[in-house]
DNA sequence: AAAAAAC
């Protein structure tokens, strides 16, 4: 192995001390430039030493803590069949079960030369399924809280040889909703381990509370504190008020040319009746959220990696750490209640030095939430107003309008309704009015499209902004004309 | 004020 000792070219992962099988699945893996937080990373989990960190979302971080862990549990793994043999040397616990069977494929990935076991186990599947693996004993577990108690219960797996705890999304895993499940895992570890948190955000709060479960950690910080990724061009588009956001929403897909999306909700109900609205106005759309199967929310992910669903509509269930390669856009129909989120948000798209767009809706009754993710994120937007044309006559007609009246606030969603008006039940004149929204527009010579950055009145330095690039770029046609152009282009034709 | 995470 090189040690690095004089090193001027790009670094390079043979530059770690990791084994050769470790090396060639990283090759295969088609990776040969370690990112900063891997570069940074590898080597002080590799020394033994406890960690917190961070970095923006899609830069690595699954592969920082896995590397080194691999690499660390190796000279332990037994060839011997007996479970006695293999117990649990390190956990990596997740905040969703989609992220904990993308941790442990890569996982997979990475040990699949090595002789390590490897296993994931997650709620809402089959227990007994999970239960043959642990019994015969892996040395490295994924899992998600609940389900590991649940198997810590059972006396499936025994935890008491753990010497490596990751924290994946660790800010999300010490937040109160986990923090009990969690602390009933600790309870059955090693004192004596290596633990590793990391995130792309942390709070102050959350960081003090990290401080507690670790030994000394070192501190890995590799672009300023919660930052987006400079990858993501960000936008954030304001209507007067709620009940535009769907009609929003639509000529955003439409007229920014979003070919594949995931769209945040804040609720479920929301996530399911807006997937809804959608597939009326035949977009390609299906939903992710807690209230599904377990089997039907993997599969709705699998499909929408596949491509062969365009729109995902998501609460944050799919907020963090999901890699879906080349993912080209996210949209916030609502802004998150947590700052954090957005980043999170936002990180599904521009991963891996990839290109991609966020587009935020929001709404006076939003300019809290707007004005804490400025802040978390040090950046100022200024939306860009979306306002429907002041005739009533003129006014574009709103797909959910056109589907059914609009729900008044405070009446109870209407789930089963939504069920049985399917679209084939639509009336003739609806379907007429439908076709308004579906009729694609070209927009692909205005400048406004072209050019989707709104860049705001700064109060920022010129250092400050430097660090921003997608800041810099003026905007030839000022603040309202972008407005109108959209207005214009926007109403359906009368004929 | 909501989502997630065990049965």
């Amino acid at each position: 192995m090189t040690q690095n000792a004089v090193h001027s070219a790009a670094p390079h992962f043979s530059d770690f001390n990791l084994d050769a099988r470790i090396l060639r699945a990283i090759e295969e893996s088609g990776y040969t430039t370690p990112t900063p937080i891997q570069s940074q990373a590898i080597p002080v989990v590799l020394s033994g030493q406890d960690v917190m960190g961070s970095a923006q979302t899609g830069t690595g971080k699954t592969a920082s803590f896995v590397l080194p862990i691999l690499q660390n549990i190796l000279p332990l793994a037994s060839t011997s069949t007996s479970p006695a043999r293999h117990p649990v040397r390190a956990l990596v616990l997740c905040p969703t079960r989609e992220l904990a069977v993308q941790v442990a494929d890569n996982a997979q990935k990475y040990a699949k030369h090595t002789p390590i076991r490897s296993a994931v186990v997650f709620g809402g599947m089959d227990i007994k399924s999970q239960t043959p693996a642990l019994r015969a004993g892996v040395e490295l577990l994924i899992a998600t809280p609940g389900r590991l108690l649940d198997h810590l219960e059972s006396g499936n797996v025994s935890l008491g040889q753990v010497n490596y705890l990751v924290l994946d999304e660790a800010d999300r895993m010490l937040d109160m909703g986990f923090l009990p499940d969690l602390q009933r895992i600790l309870n059955v570890l090693p004192k004596q381990r290596q633990t590793l948190l990391f995130s792309a955000t942390f709070s102050p709060e959350i960081r003090k509370l990290a401080e507690s479960y670790q030994k000394n950690p070192i501190t890995i910080e590799t672009a300023q504190r919660n930052a987006t990724s400079q990858n993501i061009t960000q936008t954030v588009y304001s209507v007067s008020d709620k009940m535009q956001k769907r009609s929003a929403l639509v000529q955003l897909i439409r007229e920014q040319h979003v070919e594949q999306a995931m769209i945040f909700v804040n609720t479920k109900i929301e996530a399911r009746e807006l997937t809804r609205f959608l597939q009326r106005a035949k977009i390609n759309a299906q939903s992710i959220h807690g209230d599904q199967s377990q089997t039907e929310r993997l599969a709705t992910l699998e499909g929408f990696k596949k491509n062969e669903v365009l729109i995902l509509v998501a609460t944050d269930v799919a907020a963090r750490g999901l890699d879906i390669s080349l993912m080209p856009c996210v949209i916030n129909f609502d802004l998150p209640y947590n700052a954090e989120d957005y980043v999170h948000r936002i990180g599904r798209t521009g991963r891996a030095g990839s290109q991609g767009r966020a587009l935020s809706i929001a709404t006076p009754h939003d300019d809290r939430l707007l004005a804490a993710i400025c802040k978390l994120t040090k950046q100022a937007f200024t939306a860009i107003p979306l306002e429907p044309t002041p005739s009533r006559e003129e006014r574009p007609r709103s797909a959910e309008r056109t589907a059914r009246p609009p729900r008044a606030e405070g009446e109870a969603p209407r789930v089963r309704n939504n069920e049985r008006s399917a679209p084939h039940r639509r009336s003739a004149v609806e379907e007429q009015e439908l076709s308004h929204l579906r009729r694609k527009v070209n927009l692909s010579s205005d400048p406004f499209f072209t050019q989707p950055y709104q860049p705001s009145p700064s109060t920022m330095s010129d250092a400050e902004k430097s660090k921003h690039s997608t800041w810099a770029r003026p905007n030839k046609q000022g603040q309202n004309a972008p407005v109108a152009a959209l207005f214009k282009l926007g109403k359906p034709s009368k004929r």
